[in-house]
DNA sequence: ACTTTTGTGTAAGTCTGCCAACACACCGTG
DNA sequence: CACGGTGTGTTGGCAGACTTACACAAAAGT
């Protein structure tokens, strides 16, 4: 038995059908509008409940590297990530950094404020530029206190998400630089609508807590294997099956759960 | 400000005033009748409501090595532990374990059932044998229902076990054993009333992640600092101070994360 | 007392990932 | 086209932790 029964529009579509016109002239675009459904979580929503959300969420836009909460900072808002990619980030006092989750249209940025706990001890940073809605902690607050749906998804939501700390804590412990970059890789390709990840080795090895150069290392491992491609900030998936052979265990219980406990699984080729 | 202000009872007691008659012959105990204010969080609740939730639990015991859940496994009840440590832990396909978390007379064991999710990934297991606490999964789910301070307790309790979580991904990646093994001293120490651990070093091995040798090796080092002594089957703490120094930031980071939200830390010395 | 089981100490060899250093290639800019 | 900045590839040395293997000691059982 699923437990959400809502229609699950297809999330991800092209939003961008540029025709270069100029190098330094920009593109023609046709941007769809942005469209609430498009993260998982709301769409999970009867229609008349997000149709009370919808009057208080906005869109907003964000690209590479923005930051939504400081650790410890007060937070204003939680986002629901549309097409945007966001890296929960934890940074020691040396400065070294290292990934505990990862949130894209299947979530929630925030669980901590509807949690009771205002803040949290991680930063929460774009990894990959897109959209997402914005909505007033007061008015989450006072959706969540209603109970009900909205409730228990996020309540739900946040239980996937412990999950996916968890297998972080594990994976970190237990598992290769390589089976943890086949890991990341997955779990951004399924967040976004494109092979393309815009992406650097520097970049990742902060997420993963691990120097460049091992990143570098195992990149060149995965394109040996021709499961991916590599150039210079950018990595392309071409043989996504071959990286779900290749990736640890960790990937499949993180997807299985979400799927468990939210009706359907991130993953493209697992639900 | 505190968020709490209920009274918190002194919950470590001896429990046991041994005479030892005969090595094989049994002793003449004293035990203290079983308190519900020994576990933190139910010490939290106003009067009315913990008269209330009194009459929805029972003490149970158990010792070193009982499981309470098997990952995966529908559960029955929940447990707010008093004096036992349980240890929450990850299986892997290959029998490789490693600990995402530990509960002890600070929180309760189960935070899945009323998030939404009936299980876990993950094993609950006695680390430190003792008492608890259990209720009635369908009692805690009708009382987190109500709403109140019970609940706002229980989602708080959670979010502090996120940190706990998210935390042993960090150390994992970025800390030595020697670190986290002072870090896993420290918490168990806190939520026992005695400096004596007893267990074994393929036990702690197992928590964290490592080898057998690699807990040897490091707890000789501590020894060799006089920060603790080693002896067949127990480790005893001699220098709580000096662990303190020793032990990564994750261990403070946690702590003071517990005591913003829970108004008290479970530090034996940080509160 | 004797054996068995369990827990601890130790050691050589290997592997993974860290550190430091640097060459080079791509890209945008002037 | 030259230049500088940024991202990537490569090297050699090193350290921590894993693999394998074994000796020994303390507790438990007979």
């Amino acid at each position: 038995m699923t437990v959400f029964r809502g229609v699950f529009v297809i999330a991800h579509k092209k939003t961008f059908f540029g025709i270069m016109l100029n190098k330094r002239i920009s593109m023609r675009v046709t941007v769809n509008p942005p469209d609430a459904r498009n993260n998982y979580l709301l769409a999970a929503l009867h229609d008349d409940e997000l149709e009370l959300i919808k009057s208080k969420i906005e869109p907003v836009a964000f690209k590479l590297g923005d930051v939504l909460y400081e650790s410890g900072e007060r937070m204003d808002y939680v986002y629901f990530p549309t097409t945007a990619i966001i890296s929960l980030l934890y940074i020691m006092e040396n400065g070294m950094t290292a990934e505990i989750g990862v949130v894209g249209n299947d979530g929630i940025v925030g669980v901590s404020l509807f949690m009771g706990g205002d803040t949290t001890t991680s930063r929460a940073i774009i990894q990959s530029a897109g959209g997402a809605f914005r909505m007033k902690v007061k008015d989450l607050k006072a959706e969540f206190a209603r109970g009900g749906r909205f409730q228990e998804l996020l309540l739900r939501y946040t239980q996937a998400l412990m999950t996916q700390i968890s297998q972080t804590a594990v994976c970190n412990r237990l598992h290769s630089i390589e089976q943890q970059l086949c890991r990341w890789l997955l779990l951004s390709h399924d967040r976004l609508d494109s092979d393309k990840l815009v992406m650097t080795h520097d970049l990742i090895s902060n997420m993963l807590g691990v120097r460049r150069e091992g990143i570098t290392l195992a990149a060149q491992k995965l394109a040996a294997k021709k499961l991916i491609t590599n150039s210079r900030g950018t990595m392309t998936v071409i043989d996504r099956q071959g990286l779900e052979i290749a990736v640890c265990e960790c990937y499949k219980v993180v997807n299985e759960e979400y799927n468990r406990l939210l009706g359907r699984g991130i993953s493209r080729t697992f639900n």
